[in-house]
DNA sequence: CTAAACTTTCAGGAAATAATGAAAATAAGA
DNA sequence: TCTTATTTTCATTATTTCCTGAAAGTTTAG
């Protein structure tokens, strides 16, 4: 078993290794500020920006984290179909690696988000919106307003999300949002 | 002093009570899904279905927590501008009130999180295009690429989204937007 | 069938994050 | 100025979230 990391050690070499670490670790923080767990989010950057898939081990060693972590958080990506295993014939272990087109990426963490976190916020509001409507005192009235736009407001935001992620095959929104710069 | 969830308790305002609950605690699960403070999300959803301004004191009985909590998390949504602060003449004691229209909070929030975090993250991904650029190892290319990618997929959104909270004043985008659906 | 290679699970511990409560600071009225 | 109402801070404590490592489970080759 040889080493990477700490045999190959030209200044080029280690400058790239500066680099991606900077980016995993960065990426790490920029996902927990939006509610997701630093380790996944540092596993996926780590496999978007590495060409080849990669096992359970490799990305231990990398992160330096357990096997445990880093195999639960290994699922979770797969879970949110950022990633994929492969399994190489004549091989027993698993590979894995992201997908890195940044559209489709993008597109599937919209379309996962609207699943786990939009819809079912759209449903509590539905639910609130039921359990009030018809009282008259009026704070009442006032909560029903309110919860009534914000419920109008998130699935309007659904629809257009919808609209966009549909579009995932063709170039084209990618394209016009450019020129709507 | 009076107690008023306690004493006011027919029917329909226990239903009410119960409506309310449930949408502060709700929304405060999924404030924390996207990286908010629980406690902040509930905060916030407590003021934007309470008509009136409310003191720290109330928030304090009605949410069950310490003063330094609700003191901090207030602060925290007044520096969102989600949350605006108001003084009554002849009163001492500061009232807070959040801001209702759904579709301004919505631009608030945008406004915010692109200064918070789209805005750093393209930072950080600059950097890493910078350090890795002219290397020309197949991984450090690949890097480069990635990274370049990322960086320009944000800029992109950053762009739009700026664009659609510039419109803020107009009702034009949201009407715009109800046809995409 | 058995052993080796690999994956999965999960109880317990560690780390990160949030909340409490009391003391200190500030501001306003007398 | 002094007193009182109110706000702010922050060390301590509590809670939540995450991670580890080892044991159990699974699969494949021989």
């Amino acid at each position: 078993m040889e080493k990477r990391s700490t045999t190959d050690q030209s200044p080029e070499a280690l400058r790239l290794e500066a680099a991606r670490d900077e980016f995993v670790t960065q990426w790490g923080a920029i996902g927990s500020a939006w509610g997701i767990n630093r380790t996944m989010a540092q596993i996926h950057a780590l496999l978007i920006i590495t060409p080849r898939a990669m096992t359970t081990d490799e990305v231990m060693e990398e992160l330096r984290i357990s096997r445990g972590n880093a195999h639960m958080n290994l699922r979770e990506l797969v879970g949110w179909g950022l990633v994929r295993s492969v399994i190489r014939k004549g091989e027993r272990k698993e590979y894995f690696e992201a997908e890195k087109d940044v559209w489709k990426m993008f597109c599937t963490i919209i379309r996962e988000r609207k699943r786990r976190e939009i819809r079912p916020a759209i449903n509590v509001l539905k639910d609130c919106i039921d359990r009030a409507q018809d009282l008259k005192a009026p704070d009442a009235v006032a909560f029903t307003k309110q919860t009534r736009d914000l419920c109008e407001f998130m699935e309007m935001a659904d629809g257009v999300l919808s609209k966009v992620v549909r579009s995932e095959q063709s170039t084209i929104v990618p394209w016009a949002l450019k020129f709507l710069k």
